[in-house]
RNA sequence: GCCCUCGUAGCUCAGCGGAUAGAGCAUCGGCCUCCGGAGCCGUGUGCGCAGGUUCGAGUCCUGCCGAGGGCACCA
């Protein structure tokens, strides 16, 4: 059990003995009542704010509280408590000895990289995670390939957390856009010129000289579709993006479910003709205005589809949750959808939409916008080419989504320091350095039932320690929050930690003891696991040697 | 006009309702007989404005100002 459990449950315990003894009302809300590291290390190791959350409820001030509930944890102070402490306006303040990190440590090791760091949050709840979700009909840009790495490294944190995650593209194989690409194709598979509002890009040429299928739009269109799938499958594969299930637009038109989901709506007076198009009410349900379901043409419109795609993902195949991952351009849709999910009986709390903020590149001088209908958007491919693969996901996961942002690509390329990839990484192989000097001095890392680590007392190796200690709340916060951004945060915190250690904290240098040298391997042992599992969830290597 | 998202240091960005708001870059100045100096240490500035909720607000609510995005029988 960890030293914050064993806090935690010395706090209940108290909490509740004093509750009894009293005669106070000390529940809580879930949530609202923390155990956390103080912010200033002069308010010692540990902190909760229960006093504070429930002193008004009981009728008395936060401070008399919290001295009673001192008074009862120090009857039964938990594990390497040197004091406990009441400060500021009522704060409960404990101050442990460094064995509670030695300890941590040791758990640490123990459960090594596969087992530590899996705060079970999610409880097995199935989410989808559909993200991207960009049309076949070009090459992916830099904006889908910085929302992807959200979204994948969204679905790491959660399936460490306890989640059942599955990863989802939506493939927009249908509809007007597949027409238009059909249609340039066959114009170029013709040698004439690509219509007005068509696609002109190279690849459009290249793919028109291959083609040998029927001269009929949809079918030319459809090809064209598969064959630029699969670049942007590689394109997001090279930067470590993959899905589980690739889902097509098609084949739900074609399931009958779009005319199931439009009929159920119906069933429930949701549903009106007008200019011989079908209607959605969705002013019903909070919308700004009604939507078109069925165009006077016949086809299905988008939002039919979606509706029909997201009857699918809760009621048919059954997710407990789904996450959205779309662009600031598409948030006009979310209203819609919501109207929509809710109007098919599934509680909109279920679905979650992201949004990502536009982010810019600036290339120097030169600024790169990276809108979809921005014709000047480089490709994810190009931006790999450039910076490559694992600084493109860090930097997309250095900002929050909700934060439209900007990059220098210039500043990435030729200042290294600029990117935090060569930190992290550094890190890494210094760690890699270590092991071979290790080797090649022939000094073996003995068992760590053999090693003491209370040897390590160094600001540097506490402070490491503490780092590494927090990663099972980052990587829960990160979860509950969907803000992978946490996770990148820490792995620098802890590629600084583990700089200064190093700088600070010779490990096999002749002077210093064998015993302590252990005790350091390990220690180092321990930040290679953190880093590991960090990266990991990032989708950055973690290199042994640069 | 209506709707959504966002305004934090000179710049690029972090910041779970908690105690004195943090990093990097940039500025200036230190540290290489030492396991990778792509490193370490020091140096000072800030929550757009105004109210409200709260024991406590950068964080939640309202209004205003500013930026971006959206308001199709396109996807």
């Amino acid at each position: 059990m960890s030293t914050r459990e064993h806090l935690a449950t010395a706090v209940s315990r108290a909490v509740a003995d004093v509750a009894a003894r009293d005669g106070l009302d000390l529940s809580v809300e879930p949530g609202s009542v923390h155990l956390e590291r103080p912010a200033r290390r002069e308010h010692g190791d540990w902190s909760t704010n229960i006093a504070l959350v429930t002193a008004k409820q009981a009728g008395t001030n936060p401070r008399a509280l919290a001295s009673a509930l001192v008074d009862q944890l120090n009857a039964q102070p938990p594990a390497h408590t040197v004091s406990i402490e009441i400060a500021g306006p009522g704060f409960i303040n404990f101050r442990l000895d460094d064995g509670w990190l030695h300890d941590a440590l040791e758990e640490l090791l123990t459960e090594g990289e596969d087992a530590f760091a899996r705060p079970d949050v999610g409880h097995s709840e199935r989410v989808q995670i559909e993200f991207i979700s960009a049309n076949p009909t070009g090459p992916i840009h830099v904006g889908n390939g910085w929302w992807g790495s959200y979204g994948d490294a969204l679905a790491r944190v959660m399936a460490r957390a306890g989640y059942q995650v599955s990863r989802e593209y939506y493939v927009n194989d249908t509809g007007g856009q597949i027409r238009t690409l059909g249609e340039s194709l066959l114009a170029r598979h013709h040698g004439q010129v690509v219509p007005e509002g068509g696609y002109h890009g190279d690849y459009v040429a290249e793919l028109a000289l291959a083609y040998d299928g029927p001269d009929e739009v949809t079918a030319a269109g459809r090809w064209a579709a598969d064959r630029i799938l699969d670049l942007i499958r590689n394109s997001l594969a090279s930067v470590g993006i993959t899905f589980d299930e690739w889902y097509s637009q098609a084949s739900i038109e074609e399931s009958g479910a779009v005319d199931e989901t439009i009929a159920l709506l119906d069933a429930k007076g949701l549903v009106f003709e007008q200019d011989g198009a079908t209607w959605f009410r969705a002013t019903e349900l909070g919308d700004s205005r009604d939507r078109v379901l069925r165009k006077s043409d016949g086809d299905a419109t988008y939002l039919a589809g979606d509706l029909a795609y997201h009857r699918d993902k809760f009621l048919v195949r059954g997710f407990d949750r789904v996450i959205d991952v779309f662009g600031a351009d598409h948030h006009g849709q979310v209203a819609s959808l919501m109207a929509g999910i809710e109007a098919l009986g599934v509680d909109p709390g279920r679905l979650e939409v992201k949004l990502g903020q536009m982010v810019s590149l600036v290339d120097g001088d030169e600024t790169v916008k990276m809108g979809k209908r921005a014709g000047n958007a480089i490709s994810l491919d190009s931006l790999v080419a450039d910076i490559g693969p694992d600084a493109t996901r860090i930097l997309s996961l250095m900002t929050s989504l909700d934060q439209a942002s900007t990059f220098d690509l210039a500043a990435v390329r030729e200042q290294s320091v600029e990117n935090p990839v060569f930190y992290v990484q550094m890190a890494s192989a210094r760690i890699g350095g270590v092991g071979r000097k290790a080797l090649e001095r022939g000094v073996v890392r003995a068992p760590l039932s053999e090693v003491d680590l209370s040897l390590l007392t160094h600001e540097r190796e506490l402070d490491l320690i503490r780092c590494l200690e927090e990663l099972p709340e980052v990587v829960a916060d990160a979860a509950i929050d969907r803000a992978p951004t946490k996770v990148t945060a820490w792995v620098r915190r802890l590629a600084t930690c583990f700089h200064g250690f190093y700088h600070d904290c010779p490990i096999l240098a002749e002077d210093v003891d064998p015993a302590l040298t252990q005790a350091r391997l390990w220690l180092v042992e321990a930040t290679r696991i953190g880093l590991a599992i960090g990266l990991g969830l990032l989708g950055v290597t973690a290199p042994e040697a640069m």
